[in-house]
DNA sequence: GGAAGATGACAAG
DNA sequence: TTGTCCTCTTCCC
């Protein structure tokens, strides 16, 4: 499930499959009926990622559209190979979307958003959303803009895709706890040094991300198995500090993660790690 | 078999 | 802050 290193993997695997080609869509689901009528034929140019959203362009007769993905919740691209397969697979499951070539198969399910954009829809999506640790070259200063000055939680601020684009409950619980940050602290009493170097550490976490597909943030020296206890994976599939730990012993000083109900999302942190 | 919950975001009040 | 939408998995009976 999705954070921004999630999207960005989404991206690279349909340029892998599906860059260059002519497509043909359909919407098993029928829910997406118009759209991927007005997409079978065309030529995907590229799949791109910024933060949480997916934007594939596609041209057909010199015309360019954009389709715009955002998986939400529990939104998932799922690939079927037909080289291997050899014939191609009923849909399983609620598919709003299937894009296809004699090759491969890709099928979305349970996206939030999955809609055709024209050029000044893009960028207006793309003007609504803060820097993207994942995209090279973000400039943080304009979430920094916004952080110095608020009276919010730093753990709203981080979720604030206008903020910063890409950061989920996952990586906000995580880094607060690597910086030894209470998640009520207000953003303007976040030193400038300190979020810079949060910021650094969300570029590399995030990166780390989207190589392997998963969220790991435990330093080597706090992982179970240094410890002395049995190694422990976490149901996201990654090695975490605090995100869903709750009245588990912390990883650093044994004391209890604490949980709580943030602005409907749950907040997780340890209360003497992050005073 | 059914309820609850989940890495999200939006609108309404 | 609450309600709503989207789908699948996990947990409990």
């Amino acid at each position: 499930m999705p954070e921004g290193h999630t999207i960005h993997r989404s991206a690279d695997e349909l340029n892998a499959r599906f860059a260059g080609k002519v497509i043909q869509a359909s919407s098993p689901q029928s829910r997406f009926d118009a759209g991927a009528d007005a997409i079978t034929g065309a030529r995907l140019k590229q799949a791109q990622a910024v933060g949480k959203h997916l934007l594939v362009t596609l041209t057909r007769q010199r015309k360019l559209t954009t389709l715009h993905v955002h998986l939400g919740l529990y939104g998932a691209w799922s690939y079927l190979d037909l080289k291997v397969l050899g014939e191609v697979p009923s849909p399983v499951g609620q598919v709003r979307l299937r894009i296809q070539t004699h090759a491969a198969v890709a099928d979305l399910r349970g996206p939030t958003a999955c809609e055709l954009l024209d050029p000044e829809q893009v960028q207006a999506l793309l003007h609504r959303l803060g820097p993207d640790p994942i995209a090279a070259g973000s400039d943080e200063s304009k979430a920094w803009n916004v952080i110095s000055t608020s009276n919010s939680p730093i753990s709203v601020l981080l979720m604030r895709q206008d903020v910063i684009a890409g950061v989920g409950n996952v990586y906000r619980a995580e880094v607060l706890f690597r910086f030894g940050i209470n998640p009520m602290t207000p953003g303007r009493l976040i030193g400038r040094d300190v979020w810079l170097a949060m910021w650094a550490d969300l570029v590399m976490l995030m990166n780390q991300g989207v190589r392997s597909g998963q969220i790991d943030t435990v330093a080597s020296e706090h992982l179970p198995e240094a410890m002395g206890r049995s190694p422990r994976i976490d149901r996201h599939g990654g090695e975490v500090y605090v995100y869903r730990r709750e009245n588990m012993p912390c990883l650093v000083c044994s004391t209890p993660i604490a949980k709580a109900g943030l602005a409907s999302r749950n907040v997780f942190w340890c209360p003497t790690c992050q005073r």
